[in-house]
Formats: C-alpha cells, sequence, structure tokens
DNA sequence: CGGTATCCTGAAAGATACTG
DNA sequence: CAGTATCTTTCAGGATACCG
C-alpha cells in the first residue's frame, strides 16, 4: 500500500500504461497540480515504478518521457481491478468511461480469479488463508 | 479510488476478507488507533461497503460485526492483485506471508488478465484504450 | 515546454482519556 | 468488549510564482 496508496498514484500510472508519457501531457490529462505531479513522479521513481528518460526526436530538441519499469508494468492488473470493479459499480447508465482491448484480437480485457486447478473463483466464495512462508507471526493467536 | 485510495482502507478490509469481524479484533490485528478504525468503518458503511449487524450467540450477550456486503466482497480482486504483486516483488527472500487457497480443492489462488477471445494478457502487453459509451471526453484532444 | 520553490490548507492518522 | 471524544501532528494536495 505505500507504493500504491495515496490518491494520484494509480491515476498517474494509468496514464502511463495508456501510453501518456510527458509531464505536460500528464500534468493536463490528469488535473494535477505540477508541484504534485512533479513529487508523485520523483517518488515512483523512487520505489523504482517509473524511469526518467531524456530522448530526443530527429530534428526536435531533447524532451523527458516518464517510462515505466518491469515492476511498473506489474502493477497494471491491479489498477485492471479497479477499473473493473468502477465499471460494474461506479458507472453511470450510460455505461464505462473507458474501454480498454487487447491490441493482438480486440477482445476486451477481464480480469479472472481462478485457483491453480482452474476453477473459477467467485467474489464471495470462500478462501482459506494461512501463514506463508514469510509470515511474521504463527497463527492467528500470536502472543 | 474515493472508495480504497485512503492507507487503511483496503487493509480493514483484507481483514474482513480474511473472516476477522470484530472490532477489537480489526484492531489488535492491523495494529490501527481504534478512533481511527470507528472512522474507517463509518466510512466503509456509508460507501455501502460493509454492514454493521448486531447478532447473539446462545448464551452469549449481544455483539457487533462487521459484514461484507456484495460490493464489499467485489472490491476482492483488488487486493488479490495488490497481494499478488506484494508476493512477486515486495516479500523477502522465505516467501510470501499470507497463502490463499481455494477452500474446495486447496489451489492456490491467482489473478489472470486476458481478453474476452481467452488470449492472456502479460503486463507489458499493449492495449488499446478508446472511450467508452460513458466517456466525458471525446477524444484524446478534447477542445 | 518542463519543470522547481514557497507557502498554505485540509484531511486523516495517532495518542490519550473516557463511557456503557 | 466496543466503541466515542478531544487534541495534536503529519503530510499530501493546491495555488502561485519563478526558471532555463
Amino acid at each position: 500500500m505505500s507504493l500504491v496508496g495515496q490518491p494520484w498514484t494509480l491515476l498517474v500510472l494509468r496514464d502511463l500504461f495508456n501510453g501518456v508519457r510527458r509531464f505536460d501531457e500528464l500534468a493536463d490529462h490528469l488535473g494535477i497540480a505540477r508541484n504534485v505531479l512533479t513529487r508523485r513522479l520523483a517518488g515512483l521513481v523512487d520505489d523504482g515504478l517509473v524511469e526518467k528518460v531524456s530522448y530526443r526526436e530527429p530534428g526536435q530538441r531533447a524532451r523527458n518521457e516518464y517510462r515505466l519499469t518491469q515492476a511498473g508494468w506489474d502493477l497494471r492488473p491491479i489498477l485492471l481491478a479497479v477499473m473493473a470493479y468502477g465499471d460494474i459499480h461506479l458507472a453511470g447508465p450510460e455505461g464505462p468511461p473507458l474501454l480498454l482491448e487487447h491490441a493482438g484480437c480486440g477482445g476486451s480485457v477481464v480480469v479472472r480469479v481462478e485457483c491453480a486447478n482452474g476453477h473459477p473463483i467467485n467474489p464471495s466464495d470462500r478462501l482459506r488463508a494461512l501463514p506463508g512462508p514469510g509470515a511474521r507471526y504463527l497463527s492467528p493467536t500470536p502472543h
């Protein structure tokens, strides 16, 4: 949550996922204060999710852009899950504000939860939680 | 993001998903200040994600518990996506702190992103974003 | 265009004490 | 056990101004 728990973070990442890469584009599209965007991007770079890259298109002057790292791209399923929720529960009667489709085949994007054996898992299906190898406490009752 | 963007919200929801339901259990397990927990739960109830329910077990006095609504359960994929990310990128060498398995078959839980035609979508696969029916602006260049 | 520096404000977190 | 009330602190966000 320290990575993605701040209000603007996931919105900035959304634009990066969608190909918006330059400072002013981000600021304009998001409507975020520019100094806040500066801080947010710096934080994302610190966390290793984004890289600031200078580049130059032929005949143009140098520009900066913000590119997702692999760790940044790996956050996309979280955003897709948030979008899916919003499309179901928060979209107006007109429907979702944004559609994403698989660039290869045009199919719409779905986030699916299932178990390793291929069974689909519905939102309120019971899951069993048990301590993993990295657990810091042994069990339900620590002390 | 207004629903799940606050620092404690998703952590409270996690415990609710995992069956922790009583105020003191939540407070103890999360290490959250009790007044903060009060506010957070009230917010979740306001947002329609959680219901506060009085119940009485035979021979016991009345207690309150906090139960997820359907809209609350529908947030679980978001948390599962966050967990999956953390297990890959943030877990120590020992491994993930918590394992979830399908109560039916014991298979571990996976979050999968794919397209409607069944093709798997990897983190950095290109997606096409286009305005949906509920879009508030017509296109990349509004004005 | 692509930022940084300053200052201010508001909201949420935390500590602490109290109540039925 | 299950909270509420008060107070303080911290910090992200916004406005604004400035710079190469």
